[in-house]
DNA sequence: TCTTGACCCTGACGTTGCGTCAGGCCGTAG
DNA sequence: CTACGGCCTGACGCAACGTCAGGGTCAAGA
């Protein structure tokens, strides 16, 4: 008989004994992530000892930042163990961290432009902004790359050499779109002579070294695993197209 | 003539130059953001140079991490400028890097704590999270000591100590709040006891060092700036029922 | 016994930044 | 003329509660 009434808290004594908020309880109470063990008469809720310990788990998963969904797939291991959670949830975290250092950094860099420059310099913050994410970008690209090729391809790519390699890229895409659509024969002079340029600009990025041409083709192949907001720079037509006029240029 | 139609995109093209999705222009408009510098006759959006500009202080300066709405203010100059704006979010972000960083600091601490016992050790995990909470309580209590003080409480304050000090201070409210709904008088027998633990607990706090009761007492008195989630320890009346007996017993 | 307060309950809307349909008009190539 | 790709305007959905609103419950004082 008295076991049922070991010690119940109504809802708001349980939350000042927890420090969550009565309306936090009702949302968790809905979720199904922790339900009363009682209620009385008049529809009240009734928390136990047990209900004590479970919302101590849930507060300690929600401090390490899981999900209220995450946390009830742990707690009733639903295809979740914990230590695996938790080194997702790690790594998660450190991601995170990452980006809010490099938006500390470049907070911290617009402060020093505009404290020397005395003016909010746009272009320069917006230009900071754009490097941490070129960065970004060179980041996962590395992976691909060797440390000598690295260093190889540091030393020949300077900034001016990238935007006019860019600027060259977007014409000869042009060109070559425009070609594909007027239906030119892959083995005509025409297309012979975008192949040449298109492989001219391969060239000048890899230097001739085999090496960084593989690592490049290898980049290309694995599309698979490319972050989701990186964008080929060229169709897949425009490859085809390529691949056609070299074919016919072999023969 | 030809001034208006300098460089016009369409919706998706803009998107594709900019990286952002035409979702986010549609939204970025109804929020007046960034209205679009022209619509066609079917009312097709149509976004030009100028619209590029703002468009890259938007992104720049969500990467910073401010809202739409902050975005808003600041570009407007509504009553925010650039340079207060940065300051404010750097603060911010180092706030939510901090407790980034203690998160990832429990994930590894239960880590080791389940690697070497084996097993979900909830209680540990749980604690670990309290421990870290505490020591944020502690971090913001600092700054009303001194750093001797600090060094001598914490070579008195071992855990079990203030285990035993909590557990005291919990019976010893319990009976100065039955005391006052009991409407005791204050220069009673009973008050005056109560009074006398009180202050003894206080002693085996401050250790009889007038400095650290001088800097407890500033505490107390500066509640106004207290942080949000902290709670007074004791009610206002409980205080004042135990002034009352001091004052009674000085008689 | 009636009336306060102090609590409790169940909806239901608001917040943030878009993603994701749904239903329907526009424009161009075949 | 039709089909297909773009564009448009709603409108709902998500996460984790905060914040009313409207309305019972319960113990204590008049």
């Amino acid at each position: 008989m008295s076991k049922t009434e070991k010690m119940l808290y109504q809802a708001s004594e349980f939350a000042k004994l927890t420090g969550v908020t009565v309306r936090a309880l009702h949302h968790y109470d809905r979720l199904g992530l922790l339900k009363p063990s009682g209620r009385t008469g008049a529809g009240y809720r009734l928390y136990g000892a047990r209900d004590v310990a479970r919302l101590q788990q849930i507060v300690t998963l929600k401090f390490i930042g899981l999900s209220l969904k995450q946390i009830r797939a742990v707690l009733d291991r639903e295809s979740f163990d914990l230590s695996t959670a938790l080194r997702l949830q790690r790594e998660i975290l450190g991601e995170k961290r990452r980006r809010l250092e490099m938006a500390i950094g470049a907070i911290e860099k617009a402060e020093r432009v505009m404290t020397s420059s005395g003016e909010p310099d746009w272009k320069a913050f917006v230009k900071i902004i754009e490097v941490i994410n070129m960065q970004n970008e060179w980041d996962w690209v590395k992976k691909y790359y060797t440390e000598e090729q690295l260093q190889e391809l540091s030393q020949r790519a300077t900034p001016e050499l990238l935007e006019q390699a860019q600027h060259d890229w977007a014409v000869l895409l042009k060109e070559v779109n425009a070609a594909i659509s007027e239906g030119i024969d892959p083995s005509s002079e025409r297309a012979q002579g975008l192949a040449a340029r298109w492989s001219a600009l391969v060239e000048s990025f890899t230097g001739g070294n085999p090496g960084i041409a593989q690592s490049l083709s290898n980049l290309y192949t694995d599309q698979a695993n490319w972050p989701a907001h990186a964008q080929k720079p060229f169709s897949d037509d425009a490859m085809t197209f390529i691949n056609k006029a070299r074919a016919a240029s072999a023969k």
